[in-house]
DNA sequence: CATGAATGAGCGTTCATTCAT
DNA sequence: GATGAATGAACGCTCATTCAT
């Protein structure tokens, strides 16, 4: 089985304003690179004490030091600086799903469902230790409604659990796993790892990162794991 | 071990502006009671559908027919609103949490923890079946920053965890579950209930109730089960 | 010479609204006596504390525990009220000062000058010992623009300026007072007395009234210098 | 009465909201302290009309023809304004005061002390010919409870007749004053001097202020009694 | 008579967005 | 490209006033 995830790019085309970038790789376009850079972590860091909504243009402008209106040349709007933030981590998070599916369709054997489940907790680990705030602000946000701002969250979250579950199909279909029904279990393992994600990242769980992951995969497939024996 | 969370209520005697109701049971007690149904009902309907947030008191009053102003005779500002809305589901869901934290603390045999996850889920489901939307709020917005209107939502998110960790550590004491990290593992059931919970109340679970509950426990049970042969 | 001013009442037939009292001296109009004066010094205090215009109806009624409905069958609005306020303040004034115009309009010594200045001290006196609170709103307020609610506080104001000039150009026609300019002089001696017994009532002087009176009066007959053989 | 305000910056080290001149001397910079001049001269006339507690931020903003949010970028709120307004002319009394305190202190002769009272009332006289709506408006509500916006007002208030106090008090130590209280003296002179020019400048006075003025201080020091030799 | 629910205009303030400089 | 002034709709909230009970 084959997926798309990562064909579908979570924010398609982001080239904002009058276009605004000359040559790329030119000093211009390396400096916008940088300012872009530098306002979206100002954001990101505002988002994630008081909520995206509640993030005003002004407050962000304000923590970094640049005047309203070049807000503007950088992005669109809020809605349009969220994709930008989520673009890196939506696109990880689909390739590592996409790969875990792959392996998951071809696996014969339980080792090889536990080395795909391995593998991909090992890549979202990855992704969330390489962009532990964005993940957080994902994890905050991605259950609320799909309005406004959230919009590209709500785009991110509806291919993870759609993943998840294209992922749950391809493990009964090889008789990899106690047959519950896929959504059901689907959503449980992602409220899972989620819930513990964000614990995790806001500090509020006293243990190594690995450890944490270890756990969650022993719960995970002891759980689901539909032959007994040890 | 017992618990206190049904003994810290979490709206404490909510008695918006000026000391409102006359006599209880009196005709205007009564309307007022009625009228505070129709606006809260109206506010959840529109914050389950563009977040807490995002939500003015102007599309509140606007929705159930009545002055801007008479919003401010029944809620003191919307975060009053949230609290009021949130309580009745607040309390069930910490004394559902407190009874189990009892049983299990004075169970001796895994039929017997069984029995009391077997209630806890029981108790949680009745209570969002008799609160769906409540229980939707909550769900959503119980990520997000603790900030403005949704200060109630977090102390209940709070209340939960707690209450899910001092579980964890009871089961433990009494030798009833696998010693995995107590916190790891109470977010992670956490997480994946709210999960299914969520996932069924908005719709996108075709599955009836019981059923997704008895997955749940499955899933829940076999994987933190200590000892294997069935 | 003679006065129109108590003839001119400073609040003309306050009767509120639909004609309220039965017979005069009924228990009813007794009880409306007596309701009348409790929200009116209720509102005294407020005015006095955060000036006529800030006070709301709410908080009056909130102060002496009446129903906001309440208010509007004793007062029409709050200019009604500080009219009736006023009114009784008003009339003492009006006639002490009118008493002092007669007194020196007919005085041909200096002395008797004198009396009926120390006359007029005495009536004022007495009035601003038995309404304190009164005086100090008028004092307060008497200054500001003579729009809304203050509109009864400009009435009396004017009647006293006025009155003070009449005062002074009896005076100047009897030859019993330095012939400097009417307005001039009735301004500053208004002027000085005002503010010595708003600092009075303030409780800013520590003297004992007679004698801030006195020491006003030498002032005012006798200006500050010093080396004058008496 | 028609307006004449100052063309002096009404506040010249005053930075409003997010810091923002630019460099002084810069076009943007002019601009801003012009158009800071035109909402407070607009203020200005309101307050004198109808208060400043019942001024309105859209009746400011009509009246100059700006956009309502545009205020707020010249002044944090109304008091912020009314502080704008008060700073000038608080200086220049404050520093009559102070500079007739000093000649005071120093005077041996009657003649001294009269030329020191004459200096302040020219000071004073010139301050209040050069800003005479501020001048009225200080003295229109100065009596008033110090709450919200005219807080200014009030510690203007207190300056000055700490600073009259003084100057009695440095009077009576050189023996060039009748030794009255203090504090009643210095406030019924403060009384008559702000009620006198209150009423110049209402024009309710028909007298050229120079005439006022000596007026005043003939009366200030010698009363008003006529028959003195002197 | 007393009550307090209802109203809706209006308040001070904030905001995203545009645009001339 | 960067700036910050300008805008005006919209927000949360308050208020004087009316009126059915």
């Amino acid at each position: 089985m084959s997926s798309t995830l990562t064909k579908n790019p979570v924010v398609p085309g982001r080239n904002v304003p009058p276009e605004r970038p000359g040559q790329p790789g030119s000093r211009r376009a390396k400096n916008r690179e940088e300012k872009t850079q530098i306002i979206a972590s100002a954001a990101l860091e505002l988002m994630l004490a008081s909520g995206i909504e509640s993030v005003t243009i002004d407050q962000i402008v304000k923590r970094c030091g640049i005047a309203k209106g070049s807000f503007y040349r950088y992005f669109k709007d809020k809605t349009d600086l969220v994709e930008a933030l989520m673009e890196p981590v939506g696109e990880l998070v689909c390739g590592a799903l996409d790969a875990c599916i792959t392996s998951v369709s071809v696996a014969t054997k339980k080792q090889e469902l536990l080395a795909a489940y391995v593998n991909l907790a090992g890549g979202l680990s990855m992704t969330f230790t390489q962009h532990p705030d964005i993940a957080r602000l994902y994890l905050q946000e991605c259950r609320s409604p799909n309005v406004g701002a959230r919009k590209p969250i709500g785009i991110l979250a509806d291919n993870i659990i759609h993943g998840a579950i294209s992922l749950t199909h391809a493990a009964q279909e090889h008789g990899l796993q106690r047959p519950v029904i896929a959504q059901v279990s689907a959503n449980a393992v992602v409220g899972a790892a989620e819930k513990l994600i964000l614990a995790h990242l806001n500090g509020s769980l006293d243990q190594p990162p690995d450890q944490i992951y270890s756990t969650l995969i022993t719960l995970v497939v002891d759980g689901l794991r539909g032959d007994r024996p040890r």
